[in-house]
DNA sequence: TGCTTGCAATGGCCTTATGCTATCGTGTAA
DNA sequence: TTACACGATAGCATAAGGCCATTGCAAGCA
């Protein structure tokens, strides 16, 4: 049984006339009658009454007929649903970020993807740089948002841009005073740190290597998110690195906090974009692109 | 398209696996691939994300697969209800018979057939025989009963029974009082006859031809039923002549009307089935003609 | 590092399926 | 009778669909 002899038993249904229905269906009369024939037999039903005169369908005919209809139907609904899938950005994209990322960039993310794909929405998702690896890779992901360095086979990596670092400091501390802050003067505080796993954390070593060891001496707290961080900070328990995402807007004025920049060459990440080699959405990804670098990110520069 | 290559997008989704779902599909591998590549290329849609540790389906293959197994689970019913249709017995029957057999045949049909094929409902129709002629050729009607003679090309003829006629008299005229009755005795007598078309009106001409020029003269009404005699003969509008079958049971009883049947050789009509040779239910027909002649019917002589 | 393994893709070949044209047999109409 | 229309059949060409053997690639193992 194959779609086109189905194909041929509808039309030969409606048209009730060898000739005619094989005209229908762009094939010749022979062809039409070895394909219902064989069908026929297949099914072991006489579906079609034929007289010299007139071509009937049968009482079983009539059955199979309209449950081939239904086939057909069926089965046109499948191209309908491919020719959507063809447009790529009509289906849901899912896309993790990193922890230190998502909180700031998805809002604008969201707000942004809306003109340029309306249709796709975003399943968003929030982890650490190793689980998003791992989803990306077993595919529960088709796009993750990272921080550099990250290295990974069989993706494309698309840098989306440059975020600096600064420091969040109680108003009330001596160096809130200051324009801007040394990494000198950084060693001497408690500096609150998130935990293990965050590639935030790394990065804010990697810049200020001397602050390490200071708080691991007072064994400080390990914060959880960014926004923790914060919270700690306004209540006292030291001063903290954020990146510049982060101090977009939130609950704290600065009469009881402030950011200020880093003394000297300015640290910063760089965050990107990475999604499967084989990725079959090529579309959708460059609507997220689009969408990330269009953002404007408070103090961000694109790359 | 093929309902083929839909089977193997749904098992491959299944299996995420193409050697196995290969097997699970009687086919070697290298065709699974290239059957699945064709039918992505002619959706142009990506389906599967290929990698070599891992065989993913794609948002758009998702929705592809699933509409894919719609179209499996349809196409199964085609061979399900053609397997149904095989049994020839569980589908409607259309059957016609004329006007002076249907009243008294069907509700005894009815009762036969149900424990030979319980599941073929008749659907019943009475009419004129040339009527039933037409809507057995054109299909309208899968059999029909009539009464010989009875002359059509490509069908087929089932003699079903004879049926002797018998007189029915007012109880108070005079030929009430004979055990039987000659034809000579009837041609002297008002004979109500059914009106033209009827081929039991031929048939009773046939067997007494002397009555015709009679009724003629006096000009009686034609009744429209063997009821509708048997109704004005108990009100003295004169005799009739019915078939055996008709005397069955009715709300006259013997005070009122009386049946007699005819001297000498009796006068009957041959009762039979037709339907068109090409008809593809022949087991539906033979069901027929089982639960028609096992009927006994009163004074019918099976043939 | 090299070797082996497992996977999907590819190439070459064969068989079957599916299509065509030409023709037949048979009822129907002129 | 001829002519015609219809569906069935025969014979042939080609495309589709299948197989086996092999390739290319990545991963795991020694």
């Amino acid at each position: 049984m194959t779609l086109t002899e189905l194909k041929y038993i509808v039309t030969l249904a409606q048209e009730r006339h060898f000739r005619r229905a094989a005209e229908r269906c762009f094939v010749s009369q022979p062809t039409l009658s070895v394909a219902i024939k064989k069908l026929e037999d297949e099914l072991d039903v006489t579906i079609f009454e034929r007289n010299r005169s007139d071509v009937r369908v049968t009482m079983a005919g009539e059955r199979i007929v309209s449950q081939a209809r239904k086939v057909l139907e069926e089965a046109e609904l499948v191209k309908q649903i491919a020719l959507e899938g063809k447009g790529q950005i009509n289906l849901p994209l899912r896309v993790g970020a990193i922890f230190t990322v998502g909180p700031y960039l998805f809002p604008h993310l969201i707000r942004n993807i809306k003109p340029i794909a309306p249709e796709m929405p975003l399943i968003l998702e929030e982890n650490y740089t190793g689980v998003l690896r791992q989803k990306l890779r077993n595919g529960e992901l088709d796009a993750i948002i990272i921080s550099l360095p990250f290295e990974e086979p069989d993706v494309e990596i698309q840098d989306l841009y440059d975020e600096p670092f600064e420091v969040l400091i109680p108003a009330e501390h001596p160096l809130a005073k200051q324009e801007k802050v040394t990494r000198k003067q950084l060693e001497k505080e408690n500096i609150l740190m998130l935990g293990e796993g965050h590639c935030f954390r790394d990065q804010v070593l990697n810049a200020c290597p001397g602050i390490l060891k200071h708080s691991d001496e007072t064994s400080l707290p390990q914060g959880t998110s960014l926004e923790t961080l914060r919270h700690m900070v306004a209540s006292g328990l030291g001063i903290t690195i954020l990146p510049s995402s982060s101090s977009d807007k939130h609950i704290y004025d600065s009469d009881t906090l402030v950011e200020r920049p880093f003394a000297g060459k300015t640290p910063y990440r760089r965050v990107s974009l990475v999604w499967r080699k084989r990725f079959s959405r090529p579309k959708a990804i460059a609507a997220l692109v689009q969408a990330i670098t269009s953002c404007a990110l408070q103090g961000a520069a694109s790359v």
